[in-house]
DNA sequence: CAAGATACGTCAGCCTTGTTGACATTCCAA
DNA sequence: TTGGAATGTCAACAAGGCTGACGTATCTTG
């Protein structure tokens, strides 16, 4: 557990102390809190949470996907996403289409109103995204996609690969 | 905003067109999900949530730490780290001793149970931590570490350095 | 065509963890 | 001695998770 570097592995498993995880878990905690801080400060003022958030964000992102997915995608039940979701639509963020091909599906769209505030959080949360970006370089930025992907569940990395569109990477 | 590669700019900036930055976003959000999700399975069996090992983790790393400096770590109100304290103590896995020079401060402190369970937590959570990091390579810990630190807030940070013991980075 | 499976919505009730506001206690420091 | 700091605690509330049960279209399959 406590590593010393062994004979085998010597300076090049230093990385793998404890101490390095350690740190490593405290940094992803403490990330993660600046990472949704601007987004959340957008949606306390319209009493939105980060549930809305998270919706409007996988809406966007794969227009007309139905709540299935969304489910999946998501992890939550769809007692949890339902309460959201008749939010949204209520408020007239997002509009459900019924299929053409299944009429049992329901396909999520964003109205222009939903497209705003969406803009509005994403523009917030990418700001900060980008500034880290560039502080840190190309070089950092490959290596903490690289460690982010190898942390998810697979099926999580599913998802995250299914979203590569043109442009993607 | 969309960014097409500048004059000044060229392939050096590619990382960071906005669907890069989409995809750096959806990363933190299906990792941060790997991330907790071992820990999550071990507390809901003894009927704790993350809340619990947040604090947990934070005592450990500071055993003597005050409630004070706690709630600024954290950033909840004293109600609902209060609220939760109080569980850990009851059940004794935290004990809080009267502070010798401020008698007003308490300083926490884990108990052998509590050091158990925290231990029980962070290796689940330093294992998946650990597989990242191998799989990703040293290289690219570095960068991860640097865009992380990069993407809190400036007084996130100061805790984040200032958890450096021996043996930090 | 009938029966079963699937996609979705919804009601009811519960829990954790966050919030605000108010108030008490204890103790340090000026 | 008095003001303010550190802490604990009560009450009430909300968001957003959860389970379980049930209803209704609609599709699929035997």
């Amino acid at each position: 557990m406590a590593e010393r570097p062994g004979p085998q592995g010597g300076q090049g498993l230093l990385f793998l102390t404890d101490e390095q995880l350690r740190k490593g878990i405290e940094a992803m905690f403490f990330a993660y809190r600046g990472f949704t801080a601007d987004p959340d400060r957008i949606l306390a003022e319209q009493d939105y949470g980060r549930a809305h958030h998270r919706a409007l964000h996988f809406i966007q992102r794969s227009p007309g996907t139905t709540v299935g997915n969304l489910l999946d995608i998501l992890g939550v039940t769809k007692q949890s996403l339902n309460r959201v979701l008749r939010r949204l639509m209520e408020d007239g963020l997002v509009e459900a289409r019924v299929g053409r091909e299944d009429r049992r599906e329901r396909h999520l769209h964003l109205t222009d109103k939903g497209r705003a505030l969406e803009k509005a959080l994403s523009d917030a949360q990418r700001d900060r995204m980008r500034a880290a970006y560039r502080a840190a370089g190309p070089q950092a930025v490959q290596g903490f996609r690289q460690v982010l992907e190898a942390m998810m569940d697979p099926e999580m990395r599913r998802h995250f690969e299914a979203s590569d569109k043109a442009g993607g990477r």
